[in-house]
DNA sequence: ACAACGATACCCT
DNA sequence: GGGTATCGTTGTT
């Protein structure tokens, strides 16, 4: 499959205010949003599909639960830093929410692909498209994010960013290809707050991880 | 059954 | 209590 027409417009990024909100509200709102990389062989990502928060407080499952420590400490700085951490040698991408101190981020779980095809399909070594970004550590390697973008600013980055959505969220099912609806439920493969609602998607799109029952 | 996947489980600086 | 390691759990064929 070829690549969407149009290139990704660095001009559509988000600023830094959409960043300094709760990780809840910035959550939701990242559906539909575009997070792109810019390499040397050109653009690589797609559109966000699955995002989940992870607050500062009065949340026993998030890396921030024991205060600023060397392997969290970016989701301490102001919000649009990235976050990155390793897990079973794998690496996942969380953009951090709020102000500078506060500790919450916001885990990119999944993308539809939609530039650079190619060069995700090289990352992952497979070739079927859905499969490519489609949960945390699968969505770092079609990107090539590894712990060295750790902390970087995706408000004045040149290598990485994220743009505004072309979609919108919608109360009844999609219809047009324009309009989503968004699905709000638990978070994916944590041990504890396991009840709390606070994994966002785009609802029945084959983009988003976890088992069926979890994308609809 | 067997892949695939990963806010885990563990040992120790 | 933290940084780091690749195996146990979950889900699909």
């Amino acid at each position: 499959m070829a690549d969407s027409a149009s290139p990704p417009n660095p001009a559509r990024r988000l600023a830094r205010r959409f960043y300094l909100r709760e990780p809840e509200r910035v959550a939701a709102e990242l559906i539909g949003c575009m997070l792109v990389r810019h390499t040397s062989l050109g653009w690589i990502g797609g559109r966000i599909v699955e995002t989940e928060a992870y607050l500062a407080t009065d949340d026993p499952a998030s890396h921030s639960r024991s205060g600023l420590t060397n392997r969290c400490r970016s989701m301490f700085s102001q919000g649009g830093t990235l976050y990155v951490y390793t897990i079973h040698a794998k690496f996942c991408l969380n953009v951090v929410t709020q102000p500078t101190g506060i500790g919450s981020a916001v885990l990119i779980r999944a993308l539809q692909p939609l530039w650079g095809l190619v060069q995700m399909q090289v990352h992952r070594g497979i070739d079927d498209e859905r499969q490519l970004a489609r949960g945390p550590a699968n969505l770092c390697r079609a990107l090539g994010v590894t712990i060295a973008q750790d902390g970087l600013d995706l408000v004045t980055s040149d290598e990485l960013m994220i743009l505004k959505a072309d979609w919108r969220a919608s109360k009844t099912p999609a219809v047009a290809l324009e309009t989503f609806e968004l699905g709000v439920g638990p978070r994916i493969g944590i041990s504890r707050a396991v009840d709390l609602p606070l994994r966002f998607f785009v609802r029945g799109s084959r983009y988003v991880s976890g088992p069926a029952r979890l994308r609809n």
